[in-house]
DNA sequence: CTTTCTGCAAACTTTTTGCATCTGT
DNA sequence: ACAGATGCAAAAAGTTTGCAGAAAG
C-alpha cells in the first residue's frame, strides 16, 4: 500500500481519536463525512461533499458538513484549500503540492518528486509568528481545459 | 529606492500600457483603483479598497471595484491571494511569501531571505498543465494575536 | 443527566449579472 | 460613432448563526 493510501485509511481511528482528546463526540453523520472525504480522490468543497454523503445519509444537512469541515480543519485533520469561489478540503495531509486550473477550478495533486518538496518553515518565524503550515499553491490551466481551447 | 518600492511606482504606466495594448480603457476610476492598491501596504480585499478610493472618489461603485480587480488580476498585474472569507490583492509582484494570520486573518509578507526562495516550477508540468504562477501561503498565529491571548 | 451535536430557517457576506446610460479613443 | 466602462439594483453563491429538539458519553 502506498504512503498516501495508508495515511487515508487511517483518517477515521485518527478522527475518532482526536474527537476524544477533546472531548468532543463521534456521531454517525461526522463518521460518514470524514470517510467520504478521505476517500475522495479530489478536494471537494462543503457543497460537493454534502451531496455525495447524501447518497448514503439522505438527511444530512448542511451546516453539519460545514461545522464537521471547519472541526476537521482546526484540528489539523484535513487541509483547507482557500479558492475564489469556495474552499476546498484535502484529507491528504502528506506533503505535496496543488495545481490548481484558473478555467475549470480542479484542483489537481503535484507530487514531490515533480517539483521538490514543500519548503519548510521554522516553528516561529522572526518577528512574524508561529508556523503551522507551509501551503503551496500553483496557478495555471490544466491540459484539459487546454486541449478545450486550441 | 528599494526593489519593491520601485517596483510600485511604476505599477500606474504598466497598468496604462496592458490595458492599451489589450483595446482597454483607461478610465478614472481605474486610474484611481490602481494608485490606492499600488500604494496599499497591506494586502487589501476589494471592499476595503472600495472604502479607501471612495476617501476621493465617493461616487465610485461596489461593481467597478470588482471588475477592475478581475481585469488587473486576469492580466497579471497583480496577485489574487485566495482567502476564506474573500479574496485579497497583492500589488507587489516582486518574490515573497505570504504568511496568514488565522485568528485576525492579516496577511504579512515574508521575504526571500526569510524563508529562502518561492519554488520555480516550469512552465510546464508534466501531464498536469501550464504553469502561471506559483504563490506560497505560510498559515499560523502572528505575534500580535499571540500576545493578546496570553 | 449533562454536554454536545443536529436540522431548520433565516441572516450575512462576498461576488456576479442584466441593463440603461455614459465615456474614452 | 462605437466599443467598452459605469452605476444601480437585484440575484447568486457560499457560509454562519440562533434555537429547539435529539443523541452521545
Amino acid at each position: 500500500m502506498g504512503k498516501r493510501q495508508e495515511f487515508r485509511a487511517n483518517r477515521e481511528g485518527e478522527f475518532a481519536r482526536v474527537l476524544a482528546v477533546n472531548g468532543l463526540r463521534m456521531t454517525q453523520q461526522r463518521l460518514e463525512i470524514v470517510r467520504e472525504l478521505a476517500a475522495a480522490q479530489d478536494h471537494p468543497d462543503a457543497e460537493t461533499l454534502l451531496h455525495r454523503v447524501r447518497r448514503r445519509v439522505p438527511m444530512l444537512s448542511p451546516d453539519t458538513v460545514y461545522r464537521t469541515l471547519e472541526v476537521l480543519a482546526s484540528h489539523g485533520l484535513v487541509a483547507r484549500i482557500p479558492m475564489p469561489r469556495a474552499n476546498r478540503f484535502d484529507p491528504d495531509l502528506t506533503p505535496h503540492h496543488h495545481f490548481v486550473c484558473s478555467r475549470c477550478g480542479r484542483v489537481l495533486d503535484v507530487g514531490v518528486d515533480v517539483l521538490g518538496p514543500v519548503p519548510s518553515a521554522p516553528a516561529a518565524l522572526e518577528g512574524i509568528g508561529q508556523v503551522d503550515s507551509v501551503h503551496l499553491q500553483i496557478w495555471g490551466v490544466c491540459d484539459a481545459c487546454e486541449e478545450e481551447g486550441a
